[in-house]
DNA sequence: AATCCAACGATTTTT
DNA sequence: TCGTTGGATT
């Protein structure tokens, strides 16, 4: 490849692979540009064009370049991609995520806000603890407002910008009359004693300084001559603020992204964002992508008719020269079990005609819904991975691991140092730490200083005396040790002589054995690090499990992890109302949460490159709670022209049984014999409730799957019923005939 | 200080 | 139903 600067005319080979509204993006360089990219457009392909456009025209060295992901991965694929389109890798630039570029400008400056420089990132679990401790001297009642939530509303606030003094006081007033606001304030004063700060600081601390030292903002905005941001449409408001700072310099801020597919509103993700960008950055040209390579035309048709739905949108017009294809296939099903059936019976025909599992997911609305495919793919021998646990850094082994370096690295952090305090355990609780606190505070030192001069005291008892002794004295010796040995050595030697490793070995529970294995992975991934802090910066920033090759399975995931993912088949289940969309979602945000449910919706169908299958179930079963469920609106909203319905009532063979088939139904009124029709405003869908008869409570009653029993409390159409074998449920009127009719 | 049990609550989770 | 959590127990 010619890497000559300027040498790079617009007619360059890697730009006649585009198509035009792609070269128009890759070519747009000056100015503000919003690059709205529908799902399977080739926006990867775009961004990384873009970037090796800028760089072999010579428009930017690498380091006057800033390239924003939101996740390590999406970083990692552009630097891989680049490299391979330039035929070497590009050094020095600033590509990474949000939280890693902020920290790195972070780390630099640090002092301007009051932290030194090798401060420390918290994760969540350091975050819950500190709320915690300061939950008792703030008066909230802790039923309502437990750690977890206060946290929320903090991390909200962090997302909009606002620091502590900028909290409004209407809106602060709700929030038990101001009582959270005044945790916040503690927290972050706790916060910089500890020198620390968690993954919304990283931003906000970035606004702070670049807002007060001029220069210093002056000096970043010359230097990035090139801005560019991917999946824009998940950025919240300080994420956009820090863009627009440092993009005041040349204005060449280029957003990637897609306003149907933002699905994190409730992480403070701000769709207005994208939304509002024309007025943000005036004289911003929009262009976009509306060519689409993944999916056939049935799919493509489904996925837009659904989303024309939502009102607050851009609008997109997606299209593609791909064949129709089959269409989106919609099946009602009985129950959860019948469903995960259904589909793993599809999923074995599929591989019989010759589809590799690799190529199909399965994706569903929350985690409880995995269960039922999980055990039916292990009774079928389907090979399936569910995509999503905790990641590698989230296991608490790793944790516990990385808080014994942090206090080695940093004695000062009393978060860390207070984690592993006890673990193993060595006879320190609650009362001690507590003691220790005090001591802290008195003294105006760190936990571990405290601890250092209270073990030469007999302040203690005699016993933790001598234990918080000797974990004080292997701290300043591991400490001591830093500087000669190699770092995976240094870990290896803290992990055995703390005891921890000990610990698992002797633990003889299932996943011990496993947690030993994740110990040395840590172990091994140190060693490529030269020094300790630029290790735990890793870990809390990108560390990530190196997952193998998969092999050929089948996934099971969430439709938000799903994003960004494309499979040949996508199995879509549980499309009933309460679940997708989900009552909390409508509950918590009314319309816009329902429309982003219908965005998950739709990133769920433009997954699927050849075919996706939807399906619904009469009768869901939720914590051990049957409720009758309804198909989902957002079924109602597929246009019918893209649609097939499943036909085949045998998939009801169980509803023989049932009354004049009364109950099984809205489905079947619906969808089967009426085909696909719309709802009228305040038609719930709710066909046969309407005949269901009263029924009083002590009446004997039957029920199709739970066989007879007696009603213990009647709501309306709503019955609870204790069953003779199957326990207790609630069940709708319509689902029960009385004792003596049945048979 | 550690262990045991009842009560509670249970979408989604890039960093 | 099942895992977490905080209070009560030893």
């Amino acid at each position: 490849m010619n890497d000559s600067p300027a040498a790079m005319p617009d007619t360059a080979d890697y730009l006649t692979e585009l198509n035009d509204g792609q070269r128009q993006a890759v070519l747009a360089t000056e100015g503000p540009v919003l690059v709205l990219a529908g799902a399977g457009t080739g926006k990867t392909r775009v961004l990384t064009t873009r970037l090796a456009h800028i760089l072999t025209t010579g428009r930017a060295g690498p380091g006057q370049i800033l390239a924003v992901t939101f996740t390590n991965k999406a970083a990692r694929e552009m630097k891989d991609r680049i490299a391979m389109l330039l035929g070497r890798p590009v050094e020095g630039w600033w590509l990474g995520t949000f939280h890693a570029l902020a920290a790195r400008l972070l780390r630099r400056h640090a002092e301007l806000v009051g932290l030194k420089p090798n401060f420390t990132i918290l994760d969540t679990d350091d975050q819950i603890r500190l709320v915690k401790q300061l939950l008792p001297g703030s008066r909230l009642d802790d039923k309502k407002w437990p750690a977890r939530a206060v946290l929320g509303a903090i991390e909200r606030w962090k997302d909009r910008a606002l620091t502590p003094d900028r909290v409004t006081p209407a809106e602060q007033a709700h929030l038990a009359d101001g009582a959270i606001l005044r945790l916040y304030h503690a927290y972050q004063d706790r916060l910089l004693t500890v020198n620390a700060c968690d993954f919304g600081d990283l931003l906000l601390h970035n606004l702070t300084l670049l807002g007060a030292n001029a220069e210093v903002a002056a000096s970043y905005q010359r230097q990035f001559r090139y801005i560019l941001v991917d999946e824009y449409q998940d950025a919240n408001v300080a994420q956009y603020l820090w863009l627009r700072l440092l993009a005041q310099g040349h204005r060449n801020l280029c957003c990637v992204g897609d306003d149907d597919q933002s699905i994190y509103g409730w992480r403070g993700a701000e769709v207005g964002n994208i939304l509002r960008f024309e007025n943000d950055f005036p004289g911003a040209q929009v262009i976009r992508l509306e060519r689409n390579y993944r999916s056939t035309g049935h799919i493509l048709g489904a996925a837009s008719g659904l989303i024309a739905h939502n009102r607050g949108r851009l609008g997109k017009t997606l299209w593609t020269e791909d064949e129709e294809g089959d269409k989106v296939k919609v099946r009602a099903l009985w129950d959860g079990q019948e469903e995960a059936r259904a589909i793993g019976e599809e999923i074995e025909a599929l591989q019989r005609h010759g589809q590799r599992l690799g190529g199909i997911a399965i994706l569903v609305r929350a985690g409880f819904q995995m269960r039922e495919f999980e055990e039916r793919f292990l009774t079928l021998g389907v090979p399936y991975r569910v995509v999503g646990g905790p990641r590698f850094y989230e296991r608490q082994e790793i944790r516990d691991a990385v808080a014994y370096l942090r206090v080695v690295h940093q004695p000062d952090d009393d978060l860390a140092f207070e984690r592993i305090i006890n673990t193993p355990r060595r006879g320190i609780g609650d009362t001690t730490v507590r003691v220790l606190h005090q001591a802290a505070r008195g003294q105006r030192a760190s936990l571990f200083e405290a601890a250092r001069r209270i073990v030469e005291t007999d302040e203690l008892g005699s016993a933790v005396r001598r234990s918080l002794a000797s974990l004080t004295r292997d701290f300043v010796r591991w400490q001591g040790l830093g500087a000669d040995t190699g770092n995976a050595e240094l870990v290896g030697i803290v992990l055995d002589e703390s005891g921890y490793t000990g610990m698992w070995q002797a633990d003889k529970s299932p996943d011990a054995p496993g947690r030993l294995e994740n110990l040395k992975e840590l172990v091994a991934a140190i060693a490529e690090f030269p020094d300790l802090g630029g290790f735990l910066e890793h870990v809390s920033l990108v560390l990530e499990v190196t997952e193998g090759d998969p092999g050929d399975m089948a996934t099971l995931m969430t439709l938000h992890s799903a994003k960004g993912l494309e499979f040949d088949v996508v199995f879509l289940p549980g499309w009933e109302e309460g679940l997708f969309p989900h009552k909390r979602a409508l509950d918590e945000s009314g319309v816009s949460g329902l429309e982003e449910e219908r965005r998950l919706a739709y990133v769920g169908l433009t997954r699927a490159r050849r075919r996706a299958d939807v399906s619904f179930v009469a009768n869901r079963r939720l914590y051990n709670q049957w409720q009758v469920a309804m198909p989902s609106r957002f079924i109602d909203e597929l246009p019918p022209a893209h649609v097939e319905v499943e036909k085949n009532p045998s998939q009801f063979g169980r509803t023989q049984g049932l009354a004049e088939g009364a109950a099984v139904w809205p489905i079947q009124a619906r969808s089967v014999a009426g085909g696909l029709r719309r709802r009228a405003p305040g038609d719930t869908g709710a066909i046969a409730v309407a005949e269901a008869q009263d029924y009083a409570v002590g009446a004997r009653v039957f029920h199709v799957k739970f066989g007879y029993g007696l009603v213990t409390a009647a709501e309306g159409s709503k019955l609870d019923i204790d069953f003779d074998k199957a326990g207790t449920k609630k069940v709708m009127a319509s689902f029960v005939q009385p004792a003596d009719r049945a048979g």
